[in-house]
RNA sequence: CGCGGGAUGGAGCAGUCCGGUAGCUCGUCAGGCUCAUAACCUGAAGGUCGUAGGUUCAAAUCCUACUCCCGCAACCA
């Protein structure tokens, strides 16, 4: 019954020390288009997002707060899921890594890569800064006033020996190779799997995979005193989620060999997974993800955004002022995915105004409210199409059919906009060169054929938009009284309008979709 | 020689991998329409695609050199 082809999918998790901000929208709303979409394909999906709880920045927040950093974690972590919440993200489960059953996964992996040999205990010494939580080289180091070493972001550092397990990455550098040789799309977009390429031919060394200093983490089984180093244990978040270690049943569906598994990530963790992940995960003989999909980063009017600049969005400030299926929209439309964007209200208030509002909320809002005041809501009767109804279908077909899924299928999610739009403006031309106004009078059949390739013109706009601005596109959908097995993007395009319309189906006199917004004075 | 990204009509972008009439949105101007959220439609103006060379019958697109801009401390997708 339930269609056997799965769609796992993944945003990284969050690391809750702050709260979210509009990046981690851009990437929870992004994923979530590709997840809606896939399900509206018949794909039965698995979409998890979550929070990563552990290292020494949360040990440390929630030593200075006199809290535990189980306590903070949760109360951190809650922000994030609120944020998913409030913007419509339809995951099947919010994960943290304090869970138990990560516990669980993430103690098999580590010893299911024991087991193959990668790991062993060493100790590493060297330039530690606690803030960064990194070691450096002595010649990486710069030398700030009076002598003192610093790293290079300028961090106070120590000499540092600690005891700790390492993994042999150095191992799998051939193997990565190979891995990328033979899956282009393992890393994308393109420019980003040329980085990475060029990283692992430049040599990889072994890796640091546990920790003692401090014990806010997954214990290293039979290695008292460690705990995994954070990435270990933020990797396997996805394996959790899919039933790992114990639920074979669900591995087989969500994380098997040749399975459809899509990781959506920013770019400055990219490295993590397509270098570490997927040598992790072959030394623990489990199957690799299909593509890695890192986007770019949003910039506010072109600037970085920084906490200290104040220049930090709060997604739920925005799509407070301009709607959430607005913000969801201008995210995916404004930005190349994959690329760098800009936002800022100006632009979100121009192209929302323009597009939702303009083009698309009034398309349905001029047919809609034609057919309720002038066929009193019955939706009309089609008495055989002509010529521009046949080029008017042809062109959504094209666009519903044809260009959007394959543009979400590939992960171009503004493409996918702007063919779904140059569908809108079709729509606008035809209405404007049949004139239905004009037909009441000299014509009333064919008025009521281009009223009807109208309506099932834009229930295949609406259908198709839903992955973007899911509640609008759904609001749109239910005053259409479009049944819900027709809301796909292969059910719309079959033979529902009649059936519909002979069913009796009375249209209330619509309300505007999208209201026209405006840039408040920003009172704050 | 630190790394990476970028430079395309007034603004924001796509196109660059796989050379072949320069495309989209916004803005501007001129018409049209009046069903509709002062919305919609049509048309126009506006670019020698950062600079200089090179390859080619042909380059925004390939090659070389150069200029300028942005990011690379933290927060952080």
């Amino acid at each position: 019954m339930i269609d056997s082809n799965p769609f796992t999918l993944t945003t990284a998790i969050s690391y809750p020390n702050g709260r979210p901000h509009i990046g981690h929208a851009y990437e929870a709303i992004a994923t979530d288009a590709i997840a809606r979409f896939q399900r509206l394909m018949g794909r039965d999906v698995f979409f998890q997002t979550g929070t990563d709880v552990h290292g020494l920045k949360m040990a440390q927040a929630a030593r200075s707060a006199g809290v535990t950093p189980r306590a903070l974690a949760n109360e951190m972590s809650q922000y994030f899921n609120d944020m998913c919440d409030a913007l419509n993200i339809s995951y099947d489960r919010f994960i943290r890594t304090s869970e138990p059953e990560h516990y669980r996964a993430s103690q098999a992996i580590w010893q299911a890569m024991d087991q193959n040999g990668d790991l062993y205990l060493d100790r590493y010494e060297g330039w530690y800064s606690v803030r960064d939580e990194a070691f450096y080289d002595e010649k990486e180091l710069i030398e700030g006033e009076g002598g003192q070493k610093l790293s290079p972001q300028g961090t106070p550092v120590e000499w540092t020996v600690e005891e700790s397990w390492f993994f042999r990455l150095s191992n799998y550098g051939d193997k990565l190779l190979e891995l990328y040789e033979k899956n282009p799309e393992f890393i994308q977009p393109e420019s980003r799997r040329n980085e990475m390429i060029a990283f692992v031919k430049g040599g990889l060394s072994d890796l640091s995979v546990s920790r003692t200093s401090f014990d806010w983490g997954v214990p290293v089984p039979g290695s008292d005193g460690h705990v995994m180093y954070v990435w270990v244990d933020a990797l396997t978040n996805y394996l959790t989620g899919c039933g790992y270690p114990d639920d074979a049943e669900r591995m087989a569906r969500y994380w098997a060999e040749g399975g459809d598994i899509t990781h959506i990530i920013g770019k400055d963790i990219v490295r993590f997974h397509t270098v570490y992940w997927p040598a992790f995960l072959m030394s623990a003989k489990l199957p690799l993800p299909r593509r890695v999909f890192g986007h770019g980063f949003l910039l506010n009017r072109g600037e970085k955004m920084s906490k200290s600049v104040g220049n930090v969005a709060d997604p739920l400030e925005l799509s407070g002022a301009f709607g959430v299926d607005q913000l969801r929209y201008f995210l995916l439309a404004e930005v190349t995915f994959g690329n760098d964007g800009s936002y800022s209200p100006e632009a979100i208030v121009t192209r929302c105004n323009a597009e939702l509002a303009n083009s698309f909320g009034n398309l349905a809002q001029r047919t809609l409210s034609f057919i309720a005041k002038n066929c009193g809501g019955k939706l009309p009767a089609v008495h055989g199409h002509d010529e521009a109804d046949i080029a008017l279908f042809s062109t959504l077909e094209q666009a519903v059919g044809t260009e959007i899924p394959a543009a979400f299928e590939e992960l171009a999610l503004s493409q996918a906009i702007e063919a779904w739009m140059r569908a809108v403006f079709a729509c606008n031309a035809y209405i404007d060169a049949q004139a239905p106004w004009a037909l009441r009078k000299t014509d009333p059949e064919r008025m009521e054929t281009v009223l009807a390739t109208l309506y099932i013109a834009i229930a295949q706009l609406a259908v198709a938009i839903q992955p973007i601005i899911p509640a609008s596109a759904t609001a749109l959908l239910d005053q259409m009284g479009v049944p819900e097995q027709v809301r796909s993007y292969a059910g719309v395009m079959e033979h529902w309008y009649s059936p519909l319309a002979e069913g009796g189906f009375t249209l209330a006199p619509p309300m505007p979709l999208f209201p026209r917004l405006e840039l408040a004075a920003e009172a704050g």
